[in-house]
DNA sequence: GTGGTCTAGACCACG
DNA sequence: GTGGTCTAGACCACA
C-alpha cells in the first residue's frame, strides 16, 4: 500500500511521510493500526532502513504515531485533517498536488479534460472513502 | 502565475519543472506562449538564476520548450503527446495518480468535489494573467 | 582515461559526455563497471564538482548510466542503441560524421589510415588503465 | 557545403571556424577560392550576419582568409597541415575527433567494428582526396 | 563517503 | 538583453 519512487525528484523520506499522512487521513490506515516493522516496510520499499526509521521518529515526534518498544509502531491520530476548513487558500495548497497530476498526466498523454472526466465518474460511484 | 514553495521538501527545478507542464497542460500556456526571462522569472521565484536556466534547459531537452539563444523561450507543439496515442486505459494509467492526489489532499482536507471544483476553473480561464 | 581540454570551445560538460559515449562504446568502459565518483572525476580532469555531477545527471536521464544514490553511478546496459536496429543506411547516417572527422583531421595533418589505426588500437585493448 | 548545427553544443563561431579550415586542409576549398558573402552564408547556414562576420574577421586575422574590399574574401593559404609530422600526440589531438565520432554513432546505434569496418571500405576505394 | 540541490557571481555566445 | 557555461562553496539525502 504505501510506496515511494525512486525516480521521483522528491526524497524518499519525504515521500514516505506525506504516504502514511495521506493513508491516515483517507482511512485507509486507521487509528490503532500497526505499521510494518521499519526493516519490513525498508525491505517492501526497497530503501534503507535508516531512510525509514527516520520517517518512523519524525512521525512520533509529530504525534502521529506511537512506537511501544518491543511491541510495534501505531497510528495514534487520525491526522489532523482540514484545519483550516473555511480559509483555504487552494493555490497554496492545492495547487502543488494538481501540478504534479497534471504534469505526470501530460506525460502519458492525458489531458485536463481527461482528468476532469475521470474524477467526475468517480464522484458518481465512489469507491471507498473520499 | 507560476511559483515554487522553498519549505516544501520537493526540489524547486523539480516544482518549476512540473509548474510549466501543468500550466501548459491546462492551457495556460499555449503553443508559441513566451515564456518570461530565465533572469524575471528567477527574480519573481526568489531562486537562483541558475535554478530556472536548469528547468527551461530540461524541458527542452525533453521537447516541451524551444529557445532561441539571444531571443527567448517559447512553448513548442504538444509533440511530446504520442506514447500511447490510441489505447488510454485511465483505470490503469490514471488511477494511481488521482489516488495520490485525492490521498494528499485529504490530509489538508480538500475533498474530491473541491479538486474538481479548482480543475474546472482552471480549465475555464485558460491564458489568464501570464 | 577521460580528458577534457579546456582551450577547446567545446564546453567542458559536451567534451565529457562524448567521452564517456565514446569510452563505452570502444568497450573501455563495460556495462556493470563503475565511475570515478563525481569528486575523483572533478580532481582528475581539473573542473568543477558540478560540471561532472551535471553530465552524470545527464547521462543518466538519457538511459546511458544508473546511479544509486550513496554508492556511486555505473555504466548501464546499451539500450539506447535501438532506433533502428535493422535498416542501417551506414552511406547515409555514418557518411557525414565520417567526412567531418576526415576533414577535422586533414586540418592537423591526420590521415584516413592514421584515424583507422588509431580506431583499430582503440578497439584491440579495451578496459585497459580504468 | 559548409554547415553548422545549432544542436551543437559547440558555439556556432568554433563550428563554422573549423569548418572553413577543414574545408581548406581537406581540398574542399583552394588557395584563391572565393567564400560566399556573408550575407549570403548567414542565410544559407541560417545565423547571426554578426557570426559569419565575426568568424570571417578571426580567419582573416589568423592569415587563413583574406579580404578584398568590395571583391570578396578568398582562401590565402592551404591551411598550415601537419604541424608536428614526426612528434604526432594523437591522444591529445585525435581523441576528441573520435570521441566525438563515437558518441554520436553510438547514439544511432553504429559500432566502434562499424566505423572501422566502413573506414577500411573508404580507404581502399578513395572517393575524392584524403 | 556518495550523489543531489542550491546560491552568488563571473564570463561567454548570440541577436 | 537573452540564454549558456563554469566556479567555489554550502548544505542535504542516502547507504
Amino acid at each position: 500500500m504505501l510506496t515511494v519512487d525512486p525516480t521521483d525528484p522528491t526524497p524518499l523520506y519525504a515521500q514516505l511521510d506525506r504516504g502514511i499522512r495521506a493513508a491516515i487521513a483517507s482511512g485507509q490506515l486507521k487509528v490503532g493500526d500497526r505499521l510494518p516493522t521499519v526493516r519490513r516496510l525498508a525491505i517492501d520499499l526497497r530503501v534503507n532502513t535508516n531512510t525509514v526509521a527516520r520517517v518512523y521518529a519524525e512521525l512520533e515526534r509529530s504525534g502521529v504515531l506511537t512506537t511501544h518498544r518491543g511491541v510495534g509502531t501505531f497510528v495514534r491520530e487520525a491526522s489532523a485533517t482540514q484545519g483550516t476548513p473555511a480559509r483555504r487558500d487552494l493555490d497554496r495548497d492545492l495547487r502543488p498536488l494538481v501540478d504534479r497530476l497534471l504534469a505526470e498526466a501530460a506525460v502519458i498523454g492525458i489531458s485536463l479534460a481527461d482528468v476532469i472526466r475521470y474524477l467526475e465518474r468517480l464522484e458518481s460511484r465512489p469507491t471507498s472513502e473520499n
